[in-house]
DNA sequence: GAGTCGTGACCAGGGATGATG
DNA sequence: GCATCATCCCTGGTCACGACT
C-alpha cells in the first residue's frame, strides 16, 4: 500500500528499492558502461516492479533535447497530407521521437502562428510543415521561431530545408502518355493558383507541350473539388479540338468525367482523361481512371530524415524528390484517326 | 551581442532585465494578482524584448501538468479517422492543449503498446484513441498505462470513457429510407467482422428489418475496399428478389455499383443503393450516391470535452453520440411495381 | 589504475514563507 | 495592515567529479 496512485515512481524510488544511488539507475537507463551485471539486473527488476517510467520532461530540462518534433498540417484532411503525416509519424516513432501534431482545416496566418507558438512552447526540437498553399508557408517562414524548420512543399519559399514529391515529373509523364497516344491538343484542368503543387503540375504540363512543339492552350482553373471539375466539362465540350485532358487531381477528374458523360462525350472514346493522386477508389471510377501516384511513404520518411539531419548539424542533404509514377487504366485511349493505335 | 543564438532566454534573464525577481516574472506569466501595473508592464516589455518563451518542460516538472494529450489513431488514413483527428486537434488547441499524435497504419498490438509507452513517457495527461478494430482497443485496455484513457469507438471494451457516432441510428435511417420506397428485401454489404463500426451498422440494418417484420437475409461481408464491393455485386445479381442494398461504406458502394453496371443491372432502376460516410466525391459518382453522413466535428469535440472532464475529475458525462444524417441523392428510387411512387 | 559506484550541482520554472514598504 | 516583492526549496532527471574497491 505504499503505492501512490496518481504520482508515478521516480528514479529515487527505484534507487532505494535496488539499494543503489540514483546515478546508477541513470546509468542503467542510458545503457552506460561501468555497471556490474548483477547491479544492472537488480535495478532493472526494481524498474519493472515499480512500473517506473522516466520523465521525459525532466530529462528534457537538462539535456535540452525533448525528443519531440512539431508537425503542422494544413488543409482539409484529404488523402495526400494525411498519408504523408502518417508515414512521417511512423518514421519518427521508429527513431524514438514523439510528434506533436497541429492540424488545421484552413491555412489562416493567425492560426498558423498560434500553432507554431504552441509547438515551440512545448519545446519541440524542430518544426515540420506540410503545406499546400504558398501563403501558409510564407506565414511560417517569417516567424523566426527559434528552432529548425523543414517544409514538405513544392517550392522553397525562403525555407532552407525542404523535401517534396516529383510533381513536375508526374505531370510530365501524364502528358507524354497522352501525346504518345496521338493527342495533339492536351488541355489542363489546374488546381487553385495559391497551391504550389498545382503550379508544379501546371509547369510540367506546359513544359512538355512546349518541348513537343504542340500548340498551347489556356489552362482551366479549378479548386480541387469535384464540382470544379464538373464545371470544366463545359469548357472542354466547347473545344472540339481537345481530345485529351490532364487534370491536376483525381477528384476534379471525377467531376469532369461526370460532366462529359452528361453531355454525351465518351471517355476515353472522345476524350482521354488523366488524373493525379491515385486515390483508392479511382480504379472503380467509370471508367477506371488513369492517374499519377505519389509515394507518400518515401515523402514522409524523407521529411524525418531531413529533420534529423538538420538537428544533427549534418548539413541537410536534400533528398531526391519522392518519385511519382503513371498508373495506366482505362480513361485514356489513342486519338481516333491518329496514326498510333 | 549578449544574445545566445541557440539557448533561449530564461525567466531569470527576464527578471534581471526588468529589475525584479524571477518570482515576479512568474506572477506576470500566470496572471496572478498583487503585481503593480507598472511592474507588470516592465516585465512584459522585457519578455517581448528577449523573445522569451517559458519552458513548458520545466513548468510540467513542478506542476505535474504537461498540457499535452496523446492521440492514437489506427488504420489507413481514410476520411473518417483523419477528419475526427483534425477536429479533436483543433479543439485541443483552442483549449491550449498540445496533442502528441501517434498514427499507425496497422493496429498491431506491439505497435500500439510502443506508441502508448512513448506517450506516457512524454507525460501526456491523458490518452485518446480512435479505434476501428476491436482488438486494437483491447490491446490498449489491458495496458494500465497510468493516465486516463478515452476511446472514440462504437463499443466500450472495458474502457470507461467513450464517445461515439450514432452508427446505429444512421444505419436505421438508411434502411428505413429504402423500406419507405417500397423495398421489401434490403440486403446488406457489411464491413469486416473485427470492426466495431461495421457491427453497429449491421445491427442497425438487422434491427430495422426485424422491426418491420421483413424477412432477413444473409449479410455480405466486405472489407471496406471498393474491390470487396465489386465482388458483392455477384451475390446481389444472383438474388433476383433483392431490389435494394445498404452498403456499410461509400467505397464498397462504389465498387458494388460498378459491378452491377457491368452486369447490366441499373442503379437505381433495378437496384437501389445507400452508402455510408458521405465522402466528398460521392456526389459525383454515377449515379450520385445516397449515403449517411457523420458529424466528425462534433465527434472530435466530444472526445476533447470528455478527456478534459476526466482530467478535471468532473465525473465524465457521456456526451450523446454525434448525430448521423441521411443525404438523399440519386442512387435510390421506389421499387418498380411498388404502391409507393 | 581501471572498473564501480556515490555526491553534489544544475536545468527552468512554481509555490510557500517571510521581509519590506 | 496590506500590497508588493525576494528568498528559499521542490520537481526528476543528467553531468562532472571524487571515492571506494
Amino acid at each position: 500500500m505504499t503505492e501512490d496512485k496518481t504520482r508515478g515512481a521516480t528514479i529515487f524510488d527505484v534507487a532505494r528499492l535496488a539499494g543503489v544511488s540514483h546515478q546508477t539507475v541513470s546509468r542503467v537507463l542510458n545503457n552506460l558502461p561501468n555497471v556490474r551485471p548483477a547491479t544492472r539486473q537488480r535495478v532493472e527488476q526494481a524498474i519493472a516492479q515499480l512500473r517506473y517510467v522516466p520523465s521525459q520532461a525532466a530529462r528534457a530540462l537538462v539535456t535540452r533535447r525533448s525528443r519531440m518534433l512539431g508537425l503542422i498540417v494544413m488543409g482539409a484532411p484529404g488523402q495526400a497530407p494525411a498519408s504523408t503525416a502518417l508515414h512521417f509519424n511512423e518514421a519518427a516513432r521508429d527513431a524514438r521521437y514523439a510528434v506533436i501534431q497541429a492540424s488545421m482545416a484552413r491555412a489562416d496566418p493567425a492560426e498558423v502562428r498560434a500553432a507554431a507558438e504552441l509547438l515551440v512552447q512545448q519545446s519541440v526540437e524542430a518544426v515540420v510543415v506540410i503545406a499546400q498553399q504558398r501563403a501558409a508557408l510564407d506565414a511560417l517562414a517569417g516567424l523566426e521561431l527559434g528552432v529548425p524548420l523543414v517544409a514538405i512543399a513544392s517550392e522553397d519559399r525562403g525555407i532552407a530545408a525542404r523535401v517534396g514529391s516529383d510533381q513536375f515529373g508526374g505531370a510530365r509523364a501524364a502528358v507524354e502518355h497522352l501525346i504518345a497516344l496521338g493527342h495533339t491538343r492536351v488541355r489542363h484542368v489546374a488546381g487553385p493558383p495559391d497551391s504550389m503543387d498545382a503550379a508544379e503540375r501546371l509547369r510540367g504540363w506546359f513544359q512538355t507541350i512546349a518541348d513537343r512543339g504542340l500548340p498551347a492552350s489556356e489552362p482551366i482553373i479549378g479548386d480541387w473539388s469535384p464540382a470544379s471539375g464538373h464545371a470544366a466539362a463545359a469548357v472542354i465540350a466547347a473545344d472540339p479540338q481537345a481530345s485529351a485532358v490532364f487534370v491536376a487531381n483525381d477528384l476534379m477528374a471525377l467531376g469532369l468525367m461526370h460532366g462529359l458523360r452528361e453531355r454525351g462525350i465518351a471517355v476515353p472514346g472522345d476524350v482521354s482523361v488523366v488524373g493525379f493522386d491515385d486515390l483508392a477508389e479511382t480504379a472503380y471510377f467509370d471508367p477506371p481512371l488513369t492517374t499519377v501516384r505519389q509515394d507518400f511513404a518515401v515523402l514522409g520518411r524523407n521529411a524525418l530524415t531531413t529533420a534529423l539531419a538538420v538537428l544533427g548539424d549534418e548539413e541537410a542533404v536534400v533528398p531526391t524528390p519522392a518519385p511519382t509514377v503513371l498508373v495506366e487504366r482505362e480513361s485514356t485511349a489513342a486519338r481516333v484517326g491518329s496514326p498510333v493505335e
